[in-house]
RNA sequence: GCCAAAGUGGCGGAACUGGUAGACGCGCUGGACUCAAAAUCCAGUGAGUGAAUAACUCGUGUGGGUUCGAUUCCCAUCUUUGGUACCA
């Protein structure tokens, strides 16, 4: 009988469905295994092979979990708010909702025909009325805890979207050719920044990769520092400044503040108020990229004023410059050149003194020294001397002096800034928020609060969302009187923030999550998805889920126990896969062409599963071929009937290499390290050819030990060798540590380091037999005569190595 | 610029805590089977010298170092990829 993929893969994609068979959640006794994928936003472009890589990943071990013994969930779901359906629908009048629909139909067909044994009973859609009246009530939560609140901001303003973009998405838009500029619009805000502390701490116990774990850390950008009150002469007023290196206090020559800074004019003299005048318009022209990015070279302006250093009581010029940024700190700096490469740049271009404070290897009129391991020097007055000391305590030292002497306080900083959650779109959770005439707010009783039918999906040409168009649903009136309902709607990340969490309960009506599954669940012990997001959507899921914890709702203080971040996967080409370039690889056509099992096997055989890696389309027929070899082990060819299998016992090599494959296997899979998993079972399978072995339990091994990888071609052979139940639920083979080591060795000799022969020895002989042996080899023999060994050194079961003069 | 990761055959990659570099797969070469082809099977395949399945030399981006021994550790340097954008 001949390997007809198709036909049996749709055969037992069948099977599972009507037998339920990756339903979870029955067998409450076993330990839990909850594994995800970062769930897809339904693209009307499909799925190429890029994206099946991960979801592939996470099926293996959610397959080897079960097989394992565990009670495993792995679910699936669609994040199905966003631009793309609304920008179809502006176009063509579509409803998004009908766009949706379509793209999922044809996405879970796709995940469908690669045999991922999700639990499809337990399937959820962001746009779901029922899953977005809990998003609506966690936002209220929010808004009761008074983590969320109304703001006017100047915001990233899209004039072709009609909408605000969040900082992280700008450059992306203007990457895409739109254009975004600078204004003013009240947003509701979200008081991440309350979190701030947290975020960072508790990263310590995450099981997730380094990188992603610095990047957090990086984006949260905790520091510590002070805010000094510097002295202005001439004005009543005093400037303050924040700094994390009070230490450098004494080599501070100027200040700077920003441009927004509301002293900015204040303190401009008659003289310079023109000059001033001009340079804080023209900042406001720049968007912050401009003003941030590309430039290079310095600009600024002097205000005429003159601030009091209260360390030297010197007195320092006060100017004006764009590189100073108001979200930060106090929207103001002290200048300190010798040791900061940006103050140093600006003293340069504007001839401002620059004064050694930090003891320097090199003159620092000539090059800024920013090195934060040396000692204080130039740095006394009559009340403090920091001279000698090292940067933690002259720290210490210099913020005690300025708190005592009332001229500054200690303060932590934060890059993160409150997260604008507001997006003036239709296809989005509306906020449950109405507003009344007198100026209150009052939260909508009824939830889900969904969202009208509409006629035009084009924004309001007041930057407000399409919903500022529909009077039937904008107004309304209560006991409290006539109210006007928010426009504005949530961004994307509100429903992929706490997904997670719904897939544990979906269909409760009463409750976000029941308590009691919500305890057996959590964590997720496995999270797959795209680098990408190592940033954005883990932070602000992060902060939802200590939201909730605070609450009571859930019992973890993090959500995602493991992250692992899978590698993308290039095009043929060795480029990022995109339409423009032409080198996606539809993961249909290659189903097709191959079959799922093939797929599967060959995107975990491509490389490490978090490495880049550019697919070739040759290389799946390689994997074809191992796949039929293993047909060809119970169907042998010409053949219709499976070859009977014996009892017979194996060869001990063969043997051997059985529990060598089952011991490799188990831990490449707990690792995922697929790649050298399939390697090694290639292997087993190459040596049971050569044997022509037919021995029942090396078979139903390699059965089962590939099911997780391939599952068709797996169930369909344990099928034919007498099997009425799913391989899916077959215990995993276990190893015999005692068979998993060689009886027999090669142990190789050196001279030098160089390799000149080897031999055979038993495994754990002593150490003199190894030397013995060692030179009795022939060609060792050779290189020995006539040098005097210097010294033997003996690894054992490896190698005898000879140091000779 | 800064931060992080990575450079191994024609290609994707393998190599445990320093211990026989190149597993496995692709590709290629030769052979068997066939009228022929496909499929399959067998043998070979890092480079060089060599008649050789003898032997030796070189070889993990480059240059040094530590070591009996380095793809692995240290220093310097080049390249590539990802992240980030003056955060005081």
């Amino acid at each position: 009988m001949k390997y007809e993929f198709s036909k049996i893969e749709k055969k037992w994609q069948a099977y599972w469905e009507a037998h339920n068979t990756f339903q979870s959640g029955k067998e409450v006794s076993k330990p839990k295994y909850y594994v995800l994928d970062m769930f897809p936003y339904p693209s009307g472009t499909g799925l190429h092979v890029g994206h099946l890589e991960g979801y592939t990943a996470s099926d293996i071990t959610a397959r080897y979990k079960r097989s394992r013994g565990y009670n495993v969930l792995h679910p699936m779901g669609w994040d199905a708010f966003g631009l793309p359906a609304e920008q179809f629908a502006i176009k063509t009048g579509t409803h998004p909702k009908t766009t949706t629909e379509n793209n999922i139909r044809s996405f879970k067909e796709t995940l469908q025909a690669m045999g991922f044994s999700y639990d499809w009973q337990r399937e959820i859609n962001t746009t779901d009325p029922a899953y977005f009246k809990w998003t609506q009530w966690i936002f209220l939560k929010l808004y009761e805890m008074g983590l969320a609140y109304m703001s006017e901001v100047d915001v990233n303003w899209c004039e072709e979207l009609k909408t605000v973009l969040a900082n992280e998405e700008v450059e992306e838009k203007i990457a895409d050719g739109y254009t975004v500029i600078r204004r003013p619009l009240r947003q509701w805000v979200l008081k991440i920044t309350a979190y701030a502390d947290r975020l960072i701490a508790d990263l310590e116990d995450l099981e997730w990769p380094d990188n992603v774990k610095q990047m957090q850390r990086n984006w949260i950008g905790r520091s510590e520092g002070v805010n000094i009150d510097f002295e202005l002469r001439c004005h009543n007023k005093k400037l303050r400044v924040y700094t994390t290196r009070p230490d450098t206090l004494f080599g501070a020559t100027y200040l700077v503040i920003s441009p927004e800074h509301p002293l900015a004019e204040k303190l401009a003299t008659a003289q310079q108020l023109v000059e001033v005048k001009n340079y804080i318009k023209g900042a406001k022209l720049k968007t912050e990229l401009e003003r941030t990015g590309l430039q290079k070279e310095k600009t600024g302006v002097f205000t005429g004023t003159y601030a009091i250093n209260p360390a030297t009581g010197q007195p320092l010029p006060v100017w004006i410059s764009d590189f100073v940024l108001t979200s930060y700190g106090t929207g103001a700096i002290m200048s300190v050149p010798a040791h900061d490469s940006r103050d140093w740049e600006f003293a340069k271009q504007y001839n401002l003194p620059i004064i050694e404070v930090i003891k320097s290897p090199h003159d620092v009129q000539e090059k800024v020294f920013e090195d934060k391991d040396s000692t204080c020097v130039n740095s006394s007055n009559s009340e403090i001397n920091l001279d000698g000391l090292k940067f933690s305590e002259s720290f210490e030292k210099m913020a005690t002096w300025l708190e005592t002497k009332k001229l500054g306080e200690r303060k932590v900083n934060y890059k993160l800034r409150d997260w604008i959650f507001s997006r003036q779109r239709y296809w989005g959770e509306p906020i449950p928020i109405k507003h009344y005439e007198d100026g209150t707010l009052r939260t909508e009783t009824s939830l889900p609060l969904v969202l009208p039918e509409v006629e035009a999906y084009h924004p309001s040409s007041t930057g407000e969302s399409p919903l500022a168009n529909i009077p039937h649903w904008l107004f309304g009136t209560d006991e409290h009187g006539a109210f006007r309902r928010e426009t504005n709607t949530m961004p994307q990340w509100a429903g992929s923030c706490w997904y997670y969490l719904r897939f544990i309960d979906p269909k409760n009506s009463l409750q976000l999550i029941d308590p009691e599954k919500e305890r057996y669940w959590m964590n997720v012990d496995l999270y797959i998805g795209g680098a990408e997001h190592a940033v954005l959507h883990l932070l602000y899921a992060r902060f939802w889920h200590k939201v909730l914890f605070d609450l009571g709702v859930v019992s973890t203080k993090e959500p995602f126990k493991k992250l692992f971040n899978q590698g993308m996967i290039l095009g043929e080409d060795n480029e990022k896969m995109s339409k423009s370039r032409g080198n996606v690889i539809p993961a249909d056509h290659v189903l097709e062409r191959y079959g799922a099992d093939a797929v599967r096997l060959y995107e975990m055989f491509l490389g490490p599963l978090e490495q880049v890696k550019p697919w070739n389309t040759n290389g799946i027929e390689g994997i074809s071929r191992f796949l039929s070899k293993v047909w060809r082990l119970v169907y042998p060819e010409h053949s219709l009937q499976p070859a009977p299998l014996t009892e017979e016992p194996m060869q001990e090599e063969l043997l051997r290499r059985m529990h060598k494959t089952i011991k490799k296997v188990i831990d490449d899979t707990e690792n995922l390290k697929f790649n050298t998993a399939i390697s090694e079972m290639m292997v087993f399978v190459n040596e049971l050819q050569k044997a022509g072995c037919k021995n029942r339990t090396a078979v139903e091994s390699l059965l089962i030990m590939l099911s997780p990888y391939a599952p068709h071609i797996t169930e369909e052979l344990w099928e034919s060798i007498g099997h009425a139940t799913s391989i899916s639920s077959t215990p995993f083979p276990t190893y015999n540590p005692a068979l998993v080591e060689d009886s027999v060795l090669t142990i190789a000799v050196q001279i030098n380091g160089k390799l000149r022969g080897t031999f055979l020895a038993p495994a754990k002989s002593p150490k003199e037999y190894l030397l013995t042996e060692a030179k009795k080899v022939e060609s060792v023999i050779k290189f020995l005569e006539g040098q005097t060994i210097v010294r033997e050194i003996v690894v054992a079961d490896k190698l005898v190595s000879f140091a000779v003069k």
